[in-house]
DNA sequence: TTAAATCTATCTGTTTTTAAGATAGATTCT
DNA sequence: AGAATCTATCTTAAAAACAGATAGATTTAA
C-alpha cells in the first residue's frame, strides 16, 4: 500500500520535473524523495521516471498514475477537510424536519447556500405530516425542524415564528359544494371532511378541525389533495400544498359565511435545548429568522 | 496525513465493532490497533469511537468520516489495480485512429466491450481525415489504425484487410447530375469535383480519383458531404459518410456508364513493428480480424 | 453475587522504517 | 575542460511501529 509520503513525492518530483527540486520544495533531503520514488516504484512494480537524461522525465505509466496519485491526496485531503471542520464546530450530520404544509421554496433557496458555505456537513431533510415533526425533535432523529404553531411546546423545546401559512376550505370544482356561493357551518357538516392526521396517536390536535360527523384521515396533505380533486370531499388545507390546484381550477377555494375564509396559522422554526446546534445549524436558524414566509 | 495503516485499523475496527477483532482480522497485536486508532483520532482531533461501554462503538463523526476513510483506501486500490494491470503487460494508453471514412458503428460496438475487460487503459480515439491515419502511426501518435487499404505502407508498418468500403459517385438531388438517368466520364468532368485531401501535402493519393479540372479540396468527407447537401459539384465518397443522407434522399448516388457504378475499396487494420502492443491492443487487434466491415 | 472471559489503554523493549549527510558518477551548460 | 547540477547509494542517527505484558473495566455465565 502506497505512503503518503511516496506520493507526496511522486507528485512533487513530477511537478517540478526535478528530484532535487522536489526535496527543496517538501524541505526534505534529496536522498529521500529519491528512495520514495523508487520504493513507490518497486511496490508498484512500475517505472514511473525515464532517468536516461539528467532530470527524470515521467513514463507513460507514470502519467497515469500521477493521476491515481492526485486522487489518493485528493481523497485525503477530503478527509482532513471534513476532519477540520468537525474541529471548527461544525456537525457531522444535520438533520432538518420540515411540516408538508410549509412551502418549500424559500427553504430550498437557503439550503442551496447551505450547501456552499458548509459542503462537509451532510445534511438531511425529513418532510414528516402534521405535527410530527416535535416526535422527531424529540427522540433526537431531527435538529431543527419548521412547523405549523403549537400551543404548547414540550420541555427543553426552543421555537420562534419565521411567518404564516393561510388554511383554506377546499374541495374539487366538481363537488356539490363547489357550485355554492358562500358556504355555512351546516354545509359543510353534510360533507365528508378529510383531516390530516399525525402518525402519532397521541397526538390530538386534528380534532379541534372536525366539522362534519362524516370524517376520513391522512397522514399526508399532498394525499388529502389528491382525493379532494377526485371530488372526494372536502378539507381545510394550507395554501401551499393546493397552491397549483388552485392555480389550474382543479380545486376551489370555499367561501365561508360569517367567518373570516382563512385562518392564518403561524410556522415555526423549532429546536432544544437537549441537543445544541452546531455551526451549521446555527447559520440555518439564523438564516430562518430572518426569513417572512406567508 | 493519515497513514494508511491507520485507516485500515480504523475501518476494520468499525466494521468488527471491537478493537481485538479488528486486530485479529488485520493479523496484527490489540495495541497496534489501539494506537492506530487514537494517533488517528489525535491527528484528526476527533473522536471516532465512544468507549462508554466495553466495546467501542463509533461516533456520529466517526460515521461521516468512516465513509471518507473508505474513499481514501478505494483510490488506494485504484491505484494497485492500475500498476497491477501494468505489470500484466496491459498499455497505460491506447491511442486509435479511425479513418473518418470507415464506418463508425461496429467499431463502437468493439470499444464498449473493451472498457469492460481493460477498465485502466486511457483510451484515446482520432478521426483523421484521408490517409492521414498512416502519418500518426508513422510518428508514433497512434498505436492501431483502421484505414482504407494503401498500394504500399511504410517500413515497419503491419497491416491486415477486416472488410470493403464502396464508394460512389453522389450530388444533391437537385443538381444538374441528378436528373440525368446515367453519367458518362465527360457529364462528369463539367461539373465541380470534390476531393477528399489530407493534412500531409506530400500525399498524392488523391490525384488518381480526379476526373473534373475544376476541383475543390477538403480534408472531411463530411464537410465535403455538407457542401454537396447545399447543391455544390459531385464527390466520389464512402458508403458510410453518405448513409444517411442518401436514405433521407437529400444526396442521390449516380449510375455511370460502362463503369461499375461503386468502386470497392478494402479496409485495413494498421500497426507497426516499432512500437509493440500490448494486452489492450492486441486484444483490439484480434477482435479486429474478426471483424467484417462493408 | 461471584468468577471467568473479554475488552481497552498503556508501558516497555525490540525491530523496522525513515530520513539526513556525505559521496561518487553522470549529465548539462558555458 | 571545468563548474554546476543532477541521481543513486552507503552509512548512521532518529523516529515510528509493533508485539508482549499488564492493569483496570465491562460483560456474561454460573
Amino acid at each position: 500500500m502506497p505512503q503518503p509520503d511516496q506520493l507526496n513525492a511522486f507528485i512533487a518530483a513530477a511537478e517540478t520535473g526535478s528530484f532535487s527540486a522536489a526535496a527543496r520544495r517538501l524541505k526534505k533531503a534529496q536522498s529521500a524523495i529519491s528512495n520514495a520514488v523508487i520504493n513507490l516504484e518497486i511496490e508498484a512494480g512500475v517505472e514511473l521516471f525515464d532517468r536516461s537524461k539528467r532530470s527524470p522525465v515521467l513514463t507513460e505509466e507514470g502519467h497515469t498514475l500521477l493521476k491515481s496519485a492526485y486522487a489518493i491526496i485528493e481523497s485525503h485531503a477530503d478527509f482532513i477537510a471534513k476532519a477540520m471542520a468537525m474541529n471548527a464546530g461544525e456537525e457531522s450530520h444535520l438533520c432538518i424536519a420540515i411540516e408538508q404544509n410549509v412551502s418549500a421554496l424559500p427553504v430550498v433557496e437557503l439550503l442551496v447556500e447551505f450547501e456552499q458555505i458548509f459542503p462537509y456537513i451532510e445534511l438531511e431533510l425529513l418532510d414528516p405530516g402534521t405535527s410530527d415533526v416535535a416526535t422527531l425533535l424529540r427522540n433526537g432523529r431531527a435538529d431543527l425542524g419548521l412547523m405549523m404553531e403549537q400551543e404548547h411546546y414540550p420541555k427543553g423545546f426552543m421555537f420562534r415564528g419565521i411567518g404564516h401559512s393561510r388554511k383554506l376550505p377546499v374541495c374539487s370544482k366538481n363537488h356539490p359544494l363547489a357550485k355554492l356561493k358562500q358556504v355555512s357551518h351546516s354545509d359543510l357538516r353534510s360533507y365528508r371532511q378529510l383531516v390530516p392526521r399525525s402518525l402519532d396517536l397521541e397526538d390530538t390536535s386534528h380534532e379541534e378541525q372536525i366539522l362534519s360527523p362524516k370524517v376520513w384521515y391522512a397522514e399526508s396533505p399532498f394525499v388529502i389533495a389528491e382525493l379532494l380533486s377526485a371530488g372526494l370531499g372536502w378539507a381545510s388545507l394550507h395554501e401551499s400544498v393546493v397552491k397549483e390546484q388552485l392555480a389550474q381550477g382543479s380545486l376551489i377555494a370555499l367561501k365561508r359565511i360569517y367567518q373570516q375564509n382563512a385562518s392564518l396559522q403561524g410556522i415555526d422554526v423549532v429546536w432544544t435545548k437537549h441537543k445544541p446546534l452546531g455551526k451549521g445549524g446555527q447559520w440555518l436558524l439564523e438564516r430562518c429568522f430572518k426569513l417572512n414566509l406567508r
